[in-house]
RNA sequence: GGGAGUGUAGCGAAGUCUGGCUAAACGCGACGGACUGUAACUCCGUUCCUUCGGGUUCGUAGGUUCGAAUCCUACCGCUCCCA
């Protein structure tokens, strides 16, 4: 079978790849799959920057909307729907374009990123969470030894949590999936250009309502939720329970935006081989060049 | 004008009484990094300068001392109280 063509328009937040996967597909009939952690929470619209209706109207948009903002996400669930929708666009004749800032997402995606362990047990994991991280490092320790249990980062409870339920339920029996021939673009801000942005944007957020997104989530069950740890909800918490005002909450999203570009940054670097960065003040005239020549070359 | 307090690295803040173990705790910010099912998560490192030998620091200037962010003197700035 062969491998299935998608552009990756990749990036930090607010560096415009809404906007560009919207050209993109008008230019070249495609079809947008959101790789975004966030975006696929329903009634979470203005923190997530996600696409407007006005924007969904110009290009078919995949993946968001996708769950109520109680539920949880994997990357597993991520790449099973994206696979699916992907094919769909594909066998449309169209030309899937994936784009979101969930660097992750985008990595299993590609296929460079093995999941091949088992799901994690949930409740198993709550009782886990109550344990100290030495207690549960310990037990790590006493459990069987592999590849994957030796590169566990020891200080990272999260991730400690997660080791001792692959090592308890190990591999699974990994479904096959399509192969991609992938263009991973992104554009490249210089950094105080992008927190700019970011700073504008959060602004813009203040302006759209957003307290009032943060207010739903917060009573949904705020940082008990998967959703309720995003950026641009969490913190109003302190300030819906009397702590700040409401300046001090704008300034804290605007810093943990820019610090989450800042890592997502670090991801896309180090993560994604192959992704190729375009200057953003050229990269208007210079997408559309390098999607044309690709897909030329793909014939 | 009188009295009390205060000035420490980008910011906040310990250390000063009881001088050396102090290039100076800690927090924040910033920067760099990690990342196999929470990933907008979670975690780690660096953060006076350096040709990595060392150099220059704790408002400023001087003094005491083998040795000062720490003790003494003067000056400058800031805060508060009384006038």
């Amino acid at each position: 079978m062969p491998k299935i063509p998608i552009l990756v328009i990749a990036g930090p937040t607010a560096s415009g790849k809404s906007a560009l996967a919207i050209e993109m597909a008008q230019c070249f009939n495609g079809e947008i799959v959101s790789a975004d952690s966030m975006q696929i929470y329903r009634g979470l619209d203005i923190g997530t920057a996600k696409v407007t209706a006005e924007e969904q109207a110009q290009a078919v948009h995949h993946l968001i909307d996708l769950i109520p903002m109680t539920a949880s996400f994997s990357v597993a669930d991520f790449v099973k729907a994206a696979d699916e929708a992907i094919l769909a666009i594909h066998q449309k004749g169209k030309l899937p374009i994936v784009t979101g800032g969930t660097g992750f997402y985008v990595k299993a995606l590609l296929g460079l990123q093995n999941l091949d362990f088992q799901a994690s047990n949930p409740e198993e994991v709550a009782l886990l969470e109550k344990k100290s991280l030495d207690e549960l490092v310990q037990s790590l320790k006493a459990g069987p030894q592999s590849d994957f249990i030796a590169t566990v980062d020891l200080n990272n409870k999260q991730r400690v949590i997660r080791a001792l339920q692959i090592q308890k339920y190990g591999l699974k029996n990994s479904a096959s999936r399509p192969e991609y021939q992938s263009l991973v673009l992104a554009p490249d801000w210089p950094r105080q250009a992008l927190y700019d942005r970011i700073n504008a944007r959060v602004e813009l957020m203040f302006d759209q309502g957003i307290e009032k997104e943060a207010q739903q989530l917060y009573q949904a069950g705020g940082l008990s939720l998967q959703a309720g740890k995003a950026i641009g909800y969490k913190e109003f918490y302190p300030y819906f329970e009397g702590q700040g005002d409401l300046a001090s909450v704008k300034a804290a999203i605007q810093q943990d935006s820019r610090r989450y570009a800042k890592r997502q940054l670090t991801y896309w670097r180090h993560q994604i081989p192959g992704l190729e960065w375009l200057p953003a003040d050229q990269i208007q005239t210079e997408l559309p060049e390098r999607v044309s020549n690709w897909q030329k070359a793909l014939g």
